[in-house]
DNA sequence: AAAAAGCACGTTACCGGTAACTCAATAGAG
DNA sequence: CTCTATTGAGTTACCGGTAACGTGCTTTTT
């Protein structure tokens, strides 16, 4: 009973074999339930590992035979983040199903710090990688290509993907949006964001939104894109600062509905009341809308079914069956009563 | 140029090593920076190991040698879960700074998962573990210490740990909170809670909630634990059949922030007002907390210092350096104005 | 100046599986 | 009844590193 570090379990697939009487090749195929054996075999085998508690060695066996990797690398820009947190979840599940393992990776919207990833993590050659956006640097892509690995690309609509991208329409989303807040009458918009350092995440939104303001002879009044994470009190702090220097907006975009709720709370806050003073949207269909007094003029997206088709559309590829280049993810306009 | 998958970069380290004119075991000690070698020798294999873009097989060295595996795993409940994201997050950059690999895991609360998530990430041969909760099944206690593999135990405190434990002393939250609400003059006093699926989550708190109730000759006045995910709406939800229920609470203390902010919208929505005719409580500190209209009375937590004291943690003893074997995150009741 | 120690490498032997091949026994086809 | 598949195995070679040890050569010690 002593416990000895040393004894590690160090029962492998030759003493399996040796105690069931067969070989370790026979072993194996029953193992991996390769065809060729019988239905005692298999009994005496997997009696033998039961009894000896054999855990399998899937290094050893993705180093003997590299096509058959299970593991996939996942790199996001934050692990804690309601947006991504979701679509992490949904990739993992995804990929857990098909008996892939994922290594995960936090870029912190740096491409340089997604290249030291994506160096790393080549060297456990992974059966494939998902990123998030499509902003990299030469040499991750370079990389990548060299490698010949499957890459899907998620997050943004990509029409020219390295190699898979699965995203929402973000220009688009903005672009409706901007329609419809024109619809409602509101004149002097102005746009509030964050990540200023990232450009990619809500960009291609706000190029959308302003777009369509174009598209009908307006201007945006005002934009505020703060250095910070997105979140709640980015949010309310972009707010106060877009309203102390133009006071006479009537409505406001947000990058995100986490924004959007601070800024109904900053609003509140200064006593004016949404819509009636100020309008507001959002995007993403955040939980927290769900409990605020009032519906939250947003776009639903489904960050899970965006992670599960990424996974999904990997796996296709690793396997080599036919998949599309480019998929996109849908989204859908959700007039709440805040515009 | 064609995009001839064969052609996978096959470069070796004995191609690198023959290409600089020296002996793989030369070129492996150049690129583990181990001793043994010149400058002129380093630069001659770090020239060619650019030229030829070899990229390190981790797998490869894992498997040759075991006892250099840099795979961490960790398993936690959920990945999109704001407390466990952050956890998640921390945890994954203090390992990657140490140059490990974070395999993740979702357990959704159930011990089988767990087990079956165990025997997956004990076949990668990982060098350590860090699970959450305290909860597992015989099978996977039995897994762990016959692999003789370092564990780390994070989010409870927890006096007999597997191997090491890095927790919230839940129970004291709990305890302080309730001897605060009293001393504030309540007298009826309620618990909403969720993951009652779960009860390794809320419950200590809600423990410790109730005998510090019951030390004051106080009896919980009600409680409602949803089967159901923590979140704003499981807040709400949960507010609104508890004050059904019981009609007369004068307080409710809630799993953690996001169900106390769902239950201090359910109670805007019907008119109360908080603190006058309810007051409520949280836990964790939850960044939407800080843009509400109040300061909600609640326990501040560092999910981050968590993941990063477990991190280190893990480290050490994958390292055979000396750590303590319970390690308690600290705690804060941070009193705010709806209570 | 001889012995001991240090340095910069090279050699050898694995680690634990799997692909590809071989082979004997049996079943099925003509 | 022979000849050819099929089935259920076993054999061999190899994946790409690293630990442990061996070997000259140079430096230091006494």
């Amino acid at each position: 009973m002593a416990a000895k570090n040393k004894n590690r379990s160090k029962v492998n697939l030759s003493e399996v074999a040796k105690a069931a009487g067969v070989s370790k090749m026979t072993a194996s195929r029953v193992l991996r339930n390769a065809s060729g054996f019988s239905d005692e075999t298999r009994d005496k085998v997997l009696e033998q590992v039961e009894r000896l508690g054999y855990v399998p060695n899937r290094i050893a066996a993705t180093f003997g035979s590299e096509q058959t990797s299970t593991i996939i690398g996942v790199c996001v820009p934050h692990l804690s983040s309601s947006l991504f947190g979701a679509v992490l979840d949904s990739t993992n599940g995804a990929l857990a199903k098909f008996g892939y393992q994922t290594m995960i990776g936090a870029h912190e919207n740096s491409p340089e710090t997604e290249e030291m990833w994506v160096k790393n993590i080549l060297s456990w050659r992974p059966a494939g990688l998902i990123l998030s956006g499509h902003t990299h640097t030469r040499t991750t892509r370079e990389l990548i290509k060299s490698q010949g690995i499957p890459v899907v690309e998620i997050w943004n609509l990509n029409t020219s993907p390295i190699d898979i991208s699965v995203g929402f329409n973000h220009f688009d989303c903005g672009h409706e949006m901007a329609l419809y807040i024109l619809g409602q009458g509101h004149q002097r918009i102005g746009y509030v964001g964050a990540d200023s350092a990232a450009p990619g995440m809500g960009a291609l939104r706000r190029k959308g939104f302003v777009a369509a303001l174009k598209s009908s002879s307006t201007d945006l009044a005002a934009q505020e894109i703060l250095n910070d994470r997105s979140g709640f009190y980015a949010g309310f702090y972009g707010t106060e600062n877009i309203l102390n220097r133009v006071g006479d907006l009537d409505a406001i975009y947000f990058q995100d509905d986490a924004m959007a709720i601070g800024g109904i709370f900053y609003c509140q806050s200064q006593g004016m009341s949404v819509p009636e003073d100020i309008g507001i949207a959002g995007w993403g269909s955040m939980e927290a809308a769900s409990v605020l007094p009032q519906r939250l003029t947003t776009t639903v997206v489904s960050t899970q079914a965006l992670g599960k088709t990424a996974a999904e559309a990997l796996i296709s590829r690793v396997r080599g069956e036919p998949v599309n280049d480019v998929i996109i993810t849908p989204t859908r306009l959700a007039p709440g009563n805040t515009i």
